[in-house]
DNA sequence: TATAGTCATAGATGATTATCTATGGTGTAA
DNA sequence: TTACACCATAGATAATCATCTATGACTATA
């Protein structure tokens, strides 16, 4: 057999004629002509290199060959099938995957949306991966994922941003803090004080540093840790005080509070950031419609259900 | 995705893009240039309404969806190759399908060839009919089966025919027959015996009543009985004398002897008929082949394996 | 024996395909 | 930076394909 020659249309046409029992039939279901349908027979057999059908009491009958053939163009063709229903699928963004790069405050509120995502598509499969603000940056770089999740979007004329969800920055201390009940609490009452940072490369550590300089104020003692969670442990056994995303504090409490210290909470918001050249994953984009529509209830932040409409339209108009 | 033009072609093409990643090492080995390789890939790409291929490192590696579009590939193409060795194995005869129809008498001998031939081809699938010559008559004239057995061929320019079994017709009466033992023995001193005869249409009768014809001989007391088997018990329970197949008899021979009459056997053969114009299924071909090996040592029949060769030759010169 | 239905074949044509050569872009390695 | 390897695109061409209309052969039925 020619198998190179063979066309999922030949296929068809001749599945259709067994089925029929008939060439005129065959075509007129598929809007042809006779000789056309009895053409493509021919080129067939040509390529099988054997006798398919033959013409019986004025019915067309597969040999015994063609019996074989028909079988094969069935399953042939149902297996297509799946895969174009695989495929529609995929494109419903229903079935598939991404990946997404979050910066690791993120880590303490995405689980919420992606929980319920993956509830509602357990076909989509998502890979999370997670690094403070310079790492997530050297993936985007290099094109690792298909979303990102950052405070502070790169400045990059590529880029598509919707700040999505509010991340206030929150001076915390200790259980029991003297700090806590200071009323008009101001920096200058904590110079003294050590503070426990996140590396150079975090956000976290970026928009304080910033706060820092545009307030003048410059930290006698501090000390850098490398991770939200070994902060707020070290903070909860006194060791100092720190700044750390509300969501951090909120997530799991024991051990530390919020002190009120003035022009806190720093705002600053989550962004969902695409390339704007990526052709973003089905699942990707199904994904930002969810998140779109969860927002305003259960975060309360229709602003942020805005912004997400806002990008998931001009991904739309990418295409 | 539009099945329609999917092509095999381009399943295989695409196959070996994802396995050697390179679209020059693909060109290279099915011999065809780079860019013919490339537009393949597009092509495909468009069918499928998907980016199958990305670069990524100086290799060429699957989408998501150009993922699952290879597993189809490689799916699709075993099963088109199985199909492939099936009309292989088809075409050498090992597998597939004939039927043979047999007169009467030969049901006798055929299961001596069919038996041995099924078990050392048990992939083919035999249908055996049988009935009297006129019944074989017809069935050949509506080309309902493959091959018959005849021991007169029809006379028809369209067949084939060769004698490849001695068919012996011999008189038989009950055992202990009084004639049994009668020197030059002739049909004159059996005039008063009754005859069980088969019935018209079948070939012993025919042949039969040609030898008393031309013999000039005139039964005075006949009966008919349609079945070799019927007239065997109907002889042995002394009801009269018979002319019968001497492979009727040699099978089981319990009851009734062949008798001494002159001019007996009667000699005829069988022969294998095939219409010319019919293309004879492979297996059936195969049989033949075995048929021929079989005859000279098994039964020792030279001529007739003489006959089955030259058959075959015919055979193969008609395609 | 006409008639209608079913196929096969021939001949024509526009569309598509397979394939090539030539050339240009891009990224990697010397 | 140059050279090389790899891929994409453009343009050309011959082959093949998908289709059609017209027509002829065969067969069953009125």
């Amino acid at each position: 057999m020619k198998v190179r020659q063979l066309t999922f249309r030949l296929l068809q046409v001749y599945a259709d004629v067994v089925r029929t029992g008939s060439i005129t039939a065959t075509a007129n279901r598929l809007h042809l002509t006779q000789p056309t349908v009895s053409q493509q027979l021919k080129r067939l057999r040509e390529i099988v290199g054997e006798p398919i059908v033959r013409q019986e009491d004025s019915r067309v009958v597969p040999t015994e060959v063609g019996q074989a053939l028909y079988q094969l163009s069935q399953d042939l063709l149902s297996r297509a099938d799946v895969f174009s229903q695989y495929l529609d699928e995929y494109n419903r963004g229903g079935r598939g995957h991404f990946s997404i790069g979050l910066v690791n405050t993120a880590q303490y509120v995405l689980p919420r949306l992606l929980g319920p995502f993956s509830q509602a598509n357990p076909q989509v499969d998502v890979t999370v991966e997670i690094g403070n603000r310079q790492q997530m940056l050297n993936r985007f770089e290099r094109h690792e994922d298909d979303l990102y999740v950052f405070s502070h979007p790169p400045s990059d004329d590529a880029v598509m941003a919707a700040p999505f969800l509010s991340n206030p920055l929150v001076v915390v201390g200790p259980e029991n803090s003297r700090w806590a009940s200071v009323k008009d609490l101001t920096m200058e009452a904590l110079k003294e004080e050590r503070f426990l940072l996140r590396e150079p490369g975090s956000a976290t550590r970026h928009t304080f540093d910033a706060w820092l300089y545009s307030s003048g104020v410059e930290l006698r003692s501090t000390q850098q840790i490398a991770s939200n969670e070994a902060i707020r442990l070290a903070v909860a056994s006194g060791m100092g005080l720190a700044v750390l995303s509300r969501h951090v504090v909120a997530d799991s409490p024991k051990g530390v509070q919020e002190l009120p210290l003035q022009g806190f909470p720093l705002k600053s918001r989550w962004h969902f950031v695409v390339r704007r050249e990526r052709r973003l994953p089905p699942a990707a984009y199904r994904f930002l419609s969810f998140v779109q529509g969860t927002l305003a209830q259960a975060f309360d932040e229709p602003e942020g259900e805005v912004a997400v409409a806002e990008l998931l339209q001009a991904l739309k108009d990418e295409r």
